[in-house]
DNA sequence: TATGAGATCAACT
DNA sequence: GTTGATCTCATAC
């Protein structure tokens, strides 16, 4: 196995469109438990669903920041969800992070959800969420190429899937979700073609 | 398989 | 007071 290869905060300095697909298949990690990344959504800053739209607040504020941060925020009132911001700093746009294939730390995520089955232990954002620790008063603005977070780059070019985003009422007919074409562990399936 | 309600917090009107 | 980038459990086919 070669070594793999460690993003690095200038991977993230461009658009949410180019770096939303190749997050596919990469494997991010927190405090060594994780996973390979299997799906994700792309918020850019003038996308009515995205949290910065409205301009600044006191909860989006790291949006605003450097790109290669994390954002984190509550969701529903219970589930801490995870960003990737990206862009050049003060663009405010983001990926979400929506599902991982959990192949680190297992025993860590299992106990964190208390569940046995693999395949929901991360799928979804606040499932995944839950399933590594997040919470924002220790992962709100922290650099994704610093401890406790590791994003490594896929092995191989996967093969991409695209469609509407989840979960949201404004500007659901962007495709700005990506998805690893035929995973188990994306949080719904993809629409295929045909 | 599909639909519906409850949980619970912070931003926003 | 309402809404939301969600998840789980219950009930109805």
């Amino acid at each position: 196995m070669p070594k793999p290869k460690q993003l690095k905060a200038n991977f993230f300095a461009r658009s949410v469109h180019h770096v939303a697909p190749e997050l596919i298949g990469a494997t991010l990690l927190v405090d060594g438990v994780g996973g390979r990344i299997v799906e994700v959504e792309a918020y850019h800053h003038t996308d009515p669903a995205a949290h910065s739209f409205g301009g600044r607040t006191e909860r989006n504020a790291v949006m605003f920041g450097p790109p290669g941060h994390a954002y984190v925020y509550r969701s529903y009132g219970i589930h801490w969800c995870l960003n990737f911001i990206c862009e050049p700093e003060g663009s405010a746009s983001g990926i979400l992070i929506r599902a991982i294939e959990p192949t680190a730390g297992l025993p860590a995520m299992r106990r964190r959800r208390g569940l046995k089955d693999e395949r929901l232990l991360c799928s979804g954002p606040g499932r995944l969420g839950e399933a590594l620790g997040i919470a924002r008063a220790k992962h709100n603005g922290a650099r994704l190429d610093h401890a406790p977070f590791a994003v490594f780059a896929p092995e191989a070019r996967p093969e991409i899937i695209a469609g509407p985003r989840i979960g949201i009422s404004k500007a659901t007919e962007l495709p700005w979700r990506y998805g690893l074409k035929g995973s188990k562990f994306v949080s719904k399936r993809f629409p295929e073609a045909g």
